[in-house]
DNA sequence: AATGTATTGTTATAATATAACAATAATTGA
DNA sequence: TCAATTATTGTTATATTATAACAATACATT
């Protein structure tokens, strides 16, 4: 079975996206005894932003614009402490940021990835999951972390390819 | 069905690994009108010197002792080069290259890294493959290119957990 | 209020990657 | 062969991404 977010469908209402993600950051932080600070919230909705990936360094205008003239550790800061709790996940291969779309739970994510428009729709797969857990168990291999980025057109940018 | 190379087994022939990868790069330069230069020939050799993937900037000490005292341009060129005809494998956590254990035909990649060793195993999976094609198909996404990186403890870094 | 802890500020610098142009080497075609 | 072209490498400078180290401030607890 499969879900997806519904990045890709560019009528979503985000607005909805959010003040979701804001919620369960809320909820996160109180259930972990963590703070969400002014500068981790405005992170966090920076991020959710949109569904492309923001580097560390695009954020730091946005927050210069909201008085915040922060230096990038601060911002750093910031990312790592959202990434931790699970509520935004990393690109390796783009050095850039995305909001978690489901972060009630610690789970593993895997992204496809518009080289087009550059939108990252989480894809939360179990039957995936399965497959990577068969792998690492032939193998001997403990598994903790999964990267899994794929890359390509979405549909939207396929359609007007030249 | 999976394959795996045997990064993992301390005991293989790594010498055989290296003169393999070279054999195939010459053959594959030769199919695309590419040259082998020394450079990229000693890129090549330096990358397969171990299963750990290195980065760019350590390249160049080991560069400077062949007596290539190259900058960095020239060995992110090399790499490029190598990546393209898909003699090497970049891993995006890591800022980092791996030799492609089986480069007769492209194909995307998927690595078990450990985090205790360093060590990155490709596994070629057709198994994920589907997965991937069907997931991608379902959402319209034309999939080009993909980063699957699983990260964890390999059997014998397990073996030796505190 | 006094103390300890967590967070943010600040400066400097490390690590990774590329732009732009010059110099050289290889290849091709007359 | 040799000039013209193309591919490769050299070189310098700089862009981009990320962290170290320590100071200042805010928060929490007593």
């Amino acid at each position: 079975m499969l879900e997806i977010n519904d990045a890709f469908n560019s009528d979503h209402n985000h607005d909805h996206c959010v003040s979701d993600a804001l919620n369960h950051a809320k909820a996160i932080c109180q259930e972990n005894g963590q703070r969400l600070t002014p500068i981790r919230e405005l992170v966090l909705r920076l991020v959710w932003g949109s569904h492309k990936p923001l580097g560390a360094y695009e954020l730091l205008p946005a927050l210069a614009e909201s008085g915040f003239n922060s230096a990038p550790p601060t911002v750093y800061r910031a990312l790592d402490f959202l990434h931790q709790l699970g509520l935004i996940h990393k690109i390796g291969s783009l050095n850039a940021f995305v909001g978690c779309s489901n972060p009630e739970h610690p789970h593993p994510s895997a992204f496809m990835i518009c080289t087009e428009c550059k939108t990252a729709a989480e894809i939360e797969t179990s039957e995936l999951q399965t497959s990577f857990n068969r792998v690492a168990k032939t193998h001997g291999f403990k598994l903790e972390e999964e990267n899994i980025e794929l890359l390509g057109l979405c549909s939207d940018c396929r359609g007007s390819e030249s």
